[in-house]
DNA sequence: AAAATATACTTGCATGAACAAGTATATTAA
DNA sequence: TTAATATACTTGTTCATGCAAGTATATTTT
């Protein structure tokens, strides 16, 4: 336990807080502004159907770190979007699974590059090995966590 | 502009995104496990409260990072919760000037422990010198995306 | 003094999150 | 084979956020 005054400015959770919230922010505001009408949140699960088209709900649940509520409510949004849709499995008939839609497909060179684009714009004036230093102690911070 | 090709789990935002909600959910639950019934982000409020009692909700707002609708709600919340109380200006009506309750008052150490002790959690195994590397790298983050 | 503008705050709407409870379907155990 | 349990997903509730629009009050301009 520390014995230090508490100061909510100076302190690691109030930093990350802040960092992570205008990251989302700038993420959404340059998809905005280039008409991708898609926030931070869904563009975690299409970046993983880029990755592998026609998941389950529970799979994309889970590499992306949330519960299936969230997830269900995601996909809702981004069938709304025309960006996928569910197919039901062949025999189990519990399980959906996601796959991307022609619209879904075509916008991912865009937004892959303004998610690039933000990176960069979040990480000017850090040097790499700062970042690769910084991403690390993240990691760290999110196993002692979870 | 990156070359490299896009990976979501290695990125950035990504890691901050996980490594900030994490943390959120951490305190929430330490708060709840020792039955203060306050948020994240309304604790936010509260600390600031407790540097100085009866401060205008745009004030907070301004040092919060947030805007006034934000902290409305939340201030909306802290009352329903009697934790704070709205008071209004002595000569322009259109201020609020907020104050903590008994309530309030009584609860700051023991809030303000579990928020040292949340950043303990968060912080195993890092040494001092790793963690205000990288409290500096998150403010040239914030300071970039302001 | 009246009109225009600025300030402080609130409200509405869409999105998202955590948690708990509910539904349908599969699998396992008795 | 029936009952119990597990799995995959959905829905309801409360809280929070961003953005835009609205209300009341002050201040500035004309």
């Amino acid at each position: 336990m520390s014995f230090n005054k508490y100061q909510l400015d100076e302190s690691l959770g109030y930093k990350l807080f802040h960092a992570s919230r205008l990251m989302s922010n700038r993420l959404n505001q340059n998809f905005k502004e280039n008409d991708f009408n898609v926030t931070y949140e869904q563009w975690q699960i299409l970046s993983r159907l880029y990755e592998q088209d026609g998941q389950t709900q529970n799979h994309l649940a889970q590499i992306n770190e949330r519960d299936q509520a969230s997830v269900s409510r995601l996909i809702d949004n981004l069938i709304k979007r025309g960006l996928v849709m569910r197919r039901p499995h062949q025999t189990d008939r519990r399980i959906n699974l996601i796959y991307l839609t022609e619209e879904g497909k075509r916008i991912q060179l865009g937004l892959e590059n303004l998610a690039l684009k933000t990176i960069d714009e979040a990480s000017f004036g850090i040097s790499k090995q700062d970042l690769e230093r910084t991403l690390a102690i993240l990691d760290q911070i999110r196993e002692n966590l979870k």
